[in-house]
DNA sequence: TCCATATTTCAATAATCCTTGAATGGTTGA
DNA sequence: TCAACCATTCAAGGATTATTGAAATATGGA
């Protein structure tokens, strides 16, 4: 992920639908979420949404596929994880003590560790 | 960090200068860097510079104190931390696949490890 | 083909954000 | 106190982003 993408990255985290339509693309996986699905569980306009949708694939956080007559929506995980990373290395390359911190949270949701850590 | 915050924090963070801002504050470390030293490094006016020190202080990534006639600021570690796990936890909640490799780039950050992760 | 479904696109408006330069406010030293 | 310095605030503008409802597009079934 270079700063380009970043930028666009953030700025598309940065509307709280957008950032609900992420949650729920996370949490609903690969099978991802229709257009309509996403508008109704949001709560927000067919029109609103599509806006939204198209702000987030622009930034490369989700991904679309036609399925029938619906559009699928699902997150993008290596884009999520390169934005993550991107701001680790951000923050690292100057200074270690920002990452350790999340560090232990990515050890809690490794799935073969210790865990133990929160 | 909620989400109110995490929402002001994406969104100073998607903005070229800030970033920039951000970099230069996190590589400068506890010293910090006068405003008008920001400004000139960042090739930006005085006014605009406050500006965009006035949206990253809302947002919490970063502080200020008065040191004689100049203006410090300096990154907030913490901030800067917490919004990282906040990234990572609302990613986890659902599928651990995006944290694992920045978990690795942590264990690069991080002072004492066996590193050779990357 | 025709209709219903699912979604996007478009145009208009409202809201927010960014930039600029001038004016203002603290702080220090003469 | 006065001037210089360092920085912020303010007002005006231009640019971008968000919301809305109506119109358009694509798909699948009767």
């Amino acid at each position: 992920m270079d700063q380009r993408q970043a930028l666009i990255a953030f700025g598309a985290l940065s509307q709280e639908t957008r950032l609900h339509i992420i949650r729920m693309l996370v949490v609903s996986g690969p099978d991802g979420m229709a257009a309509g699905a996403i508008a109704e569980k949001a709560e927000v306009s067919p029109s609103n949404i599509s806006f939204h949708l198209k702000e987030l694939e622009r930034s490369g956080l989700i991904a679309q596929q036609r399925e029938s007559r619906s559009i699928i929506y699902t997150a993008n995980y290596e884009a999520l994880g390169g934005l993550i990373r991107f701001l680790m290395e951000d923050c690292c390359g100057g200074n270690p003590e920002i990452c350790a911190p999340a560090a232990a949270v990515a050890a809690c949701c490794a799935p073969a560790t210790k865990g133990e850590l929160q």
